[in-house]
This record gives C-alpha cells, sequence and structure tokens, in this order.
DNA sequence: ACCTGAACACCGTTCAAGT
DNA sequence: ACCTGAACACCGTTCAAGT
C-alpha cells in the first residue's frame, strides 16, 4: 500500500516534470493531454487520474513553483537585520524566484485571465491560494516589525505599503516575460534593477527608516545573497 | 465599390461587437469563432475574411480598446497645468480607461502570456504596438515637458520614472481584474485609489515639483475630471 | 467575386472493456 | 483495483462547390 501510493507521487511528479517542460517550450496551446500522455508512456486515463482537468494540471504546476517561492520568502525573512533590511531580503528572494522560475506568472495568469479558475480542483485552488497566503504573510510580519521598532511611523497602512509594493514587482515580471514593446523603445536592459530602484523610493516615501541616505544598501544586498541565497546565486549564474 | 466596402466595415464592427460581448461574458476559451459565426448570421468562412485566426479576431478587439486609450491619453496631456499636473491627468485617463474597459487587459494578456502574438496578422500586431507606443509618447513627452522646466532634476532617467509608474498601474490592473487572494485578504476596496498614492510617492521620490506637500493635487484631480473628462465621468457614474 | 458549410485535424474528456 | 484507448463532443481552419 505504501509503495503503491509512492509510485503513484513518483508517477506525478514525472508527469509535472514533463508537462513543465512542454508549457515552457511550447506554451499553454502546445501542452496537451494527449502529447503529456504519449511523452509520458501512459494511457489518458492514467493522467486523468492524477488531474481532474487540464487546468488542475496547469494549476499543479504553480502549486509547485509557488512552494519554492514560500521557502525563499520564509528564508529571507530569517536574514539578521532592520525591518526594511529583511524588507529588501523578500526584494531578493522574489528576484531570485522569478529568475528561476520563469514560466510561474505565464502558467498562473493563463489560468486567472482566462477564466479558467473553476476548472480545476478545488484541492489545487485552495492550496494554491493558502502558498499565496503564506508569502504575503512574511511581508506582512516584516512591515508589523517596522512599525513595532518605530522605523515606520505609525500612521503607514501596512495594506497598502506591501500592495503598492507588489504591484510594482507583478508589473515588471509581467513586462519582462513576453513581448513588450515599451521594454524595447525604453531600452531597459534589467527591469528587476529598475524594480528594486522604484521599491526603495516607495519605501522612502513611505518614511521607512533607515532611508537610503541613511543606510548602505548596497551592503546590505551583498549580505543577503552570501549568508541567505549564496546556493541560489551559484546555480543562476551558471545558466 | 465605395458601398461594398462600407458594408463590410459594418460588417467587421458588427462581429467584433458581438465577439466583445462574448469575450466579457464568457472568457478567451468561451469566445468560439463557431458560435460567433451563428450569433452574428454569418457563415464561418465570412468570419476568416475578416480575421485570419482567433488571435487575430482577439487582437483587434485590443486594438479597439487602444484606440480609446490613445485617444483619452491625448486629451490628458492637453490639460492646462503644469508637468506633474498633466501626469497626474494621465493617470485619471488610465483610471477611466481601466473602468470603461475592464476586459482590455484580459484579451491583450492572454495573447502575450500564451505565446500567441506570432497567430495574429502581422498588420494587427504592428497597429497594436504602435497605439501602445502613442500611449508612452504622451508620457515621455510630459516628463521631458517636466526636466525642460526644471521641475524634475535633471538626472533622473526620464524612462525609468514611465517604467516604474506603469508596472505598478499594470500590477494594479491585473489584480483587480481577476481573484485575487490577496485583495480580499489585505481588504483593499479601492485598488485604484491606492495606485494613485502610490504614483505621487513615486513622483516625489524623483523630485517632480511641485511636491505634494507644496501643491493642492485633490483640487488638480477635480479639475481633470470637470476639465477633460467631464462626459467620461458621467457615463462612468450611470454604470 | 463573394459566400457557404461540409470536411479535416486536433484536443479535452469519458467510460466500457480488458488485465 | 487499476489501466487502457476507442469514442464523443467541440473547436479552429480550409476549400470545393454553389450563387
Amino acid at each position: 500500500m505504501t509503495r503503491k501510493q509512492r509510485e503513484v507521487r513518483e508517477r506525478e511528479q514525472r508527469l509535472l516534470q514533463i508537462a513543465r517542460k512542454m508549457l515552457i517550450e511550447q506554451g499553454y496551446a502546445g501542452l496537451s493531454m494527449d502529447q503529456l500522455a504519449e511523452a509520458a508512456e501512459y494511457s489518458k486515463g492514467t493522467i486523468y487520474q492524477h488531474f481532474a482537468t487540464k487546468e488542475d494540471l496547469v494549476t499543479a504546476l504553480a502549486i509547485e513553483s509557488m512552494e519554492r517561492r514560500v521557502e525563499l520568502f520564509l528564508r529571507a525573512e530569517q536574514f539578521a537585520g532592520r525591518p526594511r533590511e529583511r524588507m529588501l531580503a523578500i526584494g531578493v528572494a522574489d528576484e531570485i524566484f522569478s529568475r528561476l522560475e520563469t514560466h510561474h506568472y505565464q502558467s498562473e495568469f493563463i489560468i486567472k485571465l482566462a477564466n479558467l479558475r473553476e476548472r480545476a480542483s478545488i484541492e489545487r485552488r485552495e492550496a494554491l491560494d493558502r502558498l499565496e497566503s503564506t508569502c504575503f504573510g512574511c511581508v506582512v510580519r516584516i512591515v508589523r516589525a517596522g512599525v513595532e521598532s518605530g522605523d515606520l511611523p505609525k500612521h503607514v497602512d501596512p495594506r497598502e505599503l506591501v500592495y503598492s509594493v507588489f504591484t510594482m514587482a507583478l508589473g515588471t515580471h509581467m513586462t519582462a516575460l513576453h513581448y513588450c514593446p515599451m521594454l524595447k523603445e525604453f531600452q531597459i536592459n534589467d527591469p528587476i534593477k529598475v524594480l528594486l530602484n522604484g521599491i526603495h523610493i516607495l519605501l522612502d516615501g513611505f518614511e521607512w527608516h533607515p532611508l537610503r541616505s541613511e543606510w548602505d544598501y548596497s551592503a546590505t544586498y551583498q549580505r543577503i545573497f552570501t549568508e541567505i541565497f549564496s546556493h541560489e546565486c551559484r546555480s543562476l549564474s551558471a545558466q
């Protein structure tokens, strides 16, 4: 029984691995249940024992990515430093995530934008929501720590701050993902560098101390890489 | 001959009108060429005389929306005021656009994210790019005017400023569009209000004078509505 | 010259039949 | 109990036949 369960799990991981490759290489439309069955050498019936619909399969891929994202965020939260430094660590985690899982936003948003969400199984839908909430949780805890330590004025609304930072990050990853005339026209070669700068401006605007003028954040940035993400840093530069 | 051309144009507009309704109500997957043909009472062959592929049809819808966006942006640019006030007018134009054409980001991003862009006809693809460039053009001209008038320091990179503002706007519209756990959890009831605040913080951070502390921008905001967008304001409140 | 709709290929999904 | 793959419904696209 346990052996069987393990076999099923291993099969599911193999299926997800092949499906991810197809999604990355051929896009959502190019990911077909027929081709997946053939590539994995299983029948279509077996595929449907794992995934209720095609959207359920793509949601399962999004869940795998989000698990990695949560892991990176939780580690970032542990960075030894002042709250705003830990906020920067979250920014670095987001940067690393977007570079490692380039296809994530693609899967997630096709499902969401095309009104296909309801077609995924309720278990996977809720699992994905929980992972998303865990990510926000990390960030909110850091902002609260900022308020409690007195680094952030009490009058700021933490939810607004997080939302503003989040939307800028999201918009950046969206434009960086696909063909975007603006990136070419504006010659924005390193969108993520622009994003990090934008976040700093926002945090300065929210009066989150120490301000950039009061602290050497490029040193913090280096420290985050060496102390928390040295492993990811290596695997990224190997690409 | 002219009559024929006019008839073809009218037919195309009728097709787009029906297709738009289907896209809004049933999403991308629910928009089918078969159903469009039936609803419009034409044969499928005739549909394909107008649109090379389904993606071409959706691109045509995106073009219609973008034409409206360009129109709103060009009018915003004409607002009589200092450059930063005109930048706020662009923000208002973007706000109005997102409220009027709720489905636009949906169509545009499904095509872009799902790697379906190349399936649209080259004419429509280029038309859409040109409209996008025209929008950026408005904003860049205003930023340049800011630098030339001395309101913006010379050391800021206009492209970075525009890109930062743009990504925040894009991320906001994306999250406001579909089901997003964060919006619920954070109880962000008016995302666009948060966006406008975020843009102000960014512009203050780029030292674009007059800063919020030096000017009554809520008065400017009112003036933009009454002087430029009174018509749209009425049709929005009628909804 | 223009329009039609049958026909084709492909895909997501199901389920009766097989082991 | 588990797996299979034929069968079904639907959809995007084409094109020979019709007017």
